[in-house]
DNA sequence: CTTAATATTAATAATGATTCCGAATATTAT
DNA sequence: ATAATATTCGGAATCATTATTAATATTAAG
């Protein structure tokens, strides 16, 4: 029933990659790397074989969930509910945290500006049907 | 010097519904609005308009702040640092606060199962220079 | 070991969101 | 009015990602 996967070089070499970065990388970057070993690789291979790997849970994808940019005109800071469902976005009341950035910065060399809170889950509607 | 805004109708009207709205709409949702009032309206002139919205800050786009996905193999929960002069990511060890989702949770209808953190600001090697 | 079944590959084409270009038009200041 | 220059539209270009397809690799069974 499932797809059964078969072993593939290319995609252990892909994941034995991003175990052993810490730099979150771009699947053009993998590309380059991977590419040493294998030289006629396509980015074919590449996406594919990363999105077996997130299937499979061994892998995350840092993206927004959308492929579209969306806008607002709500300047004010505040943070954002997403639904999984259907995809809608909405403002939240909760105040915003901002002693979280000292946490962030104790301990390390970083300089935290500002930071953003996206909350998944189920909108109004989605969870009642 | 800098460059001088004139008005368009156009940008009036994106701006106009973009105030009228809760739903952080795509370009092309907006396109679809706005063409009932200009038949002859094209994408180029929705993005355009946006991204000068944008300059004025006037409105706020919802993105990743990068074009590309990024990928990593730490499949344990945790937050991430961005650094907005390298884009460099950085796995964060603060540790993750669920009791945030009761908060949202309260006075909504909202489920929700899970969030995520981005801060932004300058990291070590960006900061030293 | 051979063979059959099927997942994977590489190359290339297709897609989809966003940006760029150029000539015509609209807006602003003089 | 006129000059200067943003802005517009339309279409082409770009860029990341996905789909297609014929050839190849992996797995399981005989």
């Amino acid at each position: 029933m499932q797809p059964k996967y078969k072993k593939s070089r290319q995609r252990e070499r892909i994941y034995e990659l991003l175990r052993n970065t810490g730099i979150h990388p771009t699947a053009s970057w993998i590309y380059d790397k991977v590419k040493k070993e294998f030289p006629d690789l396509s980015m074919g291979t590449v996406y594919r074989n990363l999105n077996i790997l997130i299937e499979q849970g061994l892998v995350r994808k840092i993206d927004f969930g959308s492929t579209f940019d969306r806008y607002e005109a709500n300047t004010a800071p505040h943070y954002h509910f997403i639904c999984e469902q259907c995809g809608s976005i909405t403002d939240l009341a909760i105040p915003m945290d901002n002693g979280l950035h000292q946490r962030v910065e104790s301990g390390t060399n970083l300089k935290v500006k500002r930071h953003r809170i996206e909350f998944f889950g189920l909108c109004e509607k989605c969870s009642e049907k």
